[in-house]
DNA sequence: CTGATAGTTAAGCATATACTTAAGTATAAA
DNA sequence: TTTATACTTAAGTATATGCTTAACTATCAG
């Protein structure tokens, strides 16, 4: 029920900034300052949004001398895209009752 | 590149409260009352989550009496399943990209 | 060593979120 | 026609989010 790594990820997957930011990853690491490039911000404000992504686990980063590289973590898409999923699915279930309930003999007139 | 109707609908899912609410109406449709009975928080706080619920366009409601019934809109479900799903189809591309070029002639010693 | 590069931290600010309680407003039931 | 139900609106508050500029810290290159 409470699953606060749900919360980070979607919360992270809601702001078109970071949106941009997976979009490139997915595409290949990249550093800081080629995910900045694009962003019509600062580069701190850059920085927090990797931030944000981090902890969702949505990326991955790590530092070798001054650049640091960052990657997809695609497990973390993939539970978010699984919640969604599941949650279809079950709304497809509940339709198929109803159809069948509709069709069942005791509704006949 | 700007898609404001998946801003708010992750938004929407990020919040634990919200997504209880999606978890009861994908099994049907329900009152506002019946939604905020299992919700430790004051009506009009989940009237709140309701309309951001409503914004993203992930649930429609309509007023009969003095009940409004609620019920899930699956194709913004879909939206969001899609855009997460795309996203992870685009790295594992990249990651077979990346595999054919450490596989190929030119690679080796 | 000296300077440029790549990133980081700090401080501050404006707006948005997630609630609260109190006070309505229709509708339906008795 | 009084009273209860089901929601709705208003007003207020506390915390979180999304930036900014300025100042700082490591590298690496010449």
């Amino acid at each position: 029920m409470l699953n606060y790594q749900l919360d980070q990820t979607f919360a992270a997957l809601a702001d078109p900034t970071r949106r941009a930011m997976v979009e490139r990853l997915v595409t290949g690491p990249a550093t800081v300052s080629e995910l900045a490039a694009p962003l019509p911000m600062s580069l701190p404000a850059v920085m927090l949004h990797l931030k944000v992504l981090e902890k969702s686990g949505l990326v991955q980063s790590e530092k070798a001398g001054r650049v640091r590289t960052c990657r997809i973590e695609p497990r973390m898409l993939s539970q978010a895209e699984n919640w969604v999923a599941d949650r279809r699915a079950m709304w497809e279930r509940s339709l198929d009752r109803l159809g069948a309930l509709l069709d069942s003999p005791e509704n006949e007139t």
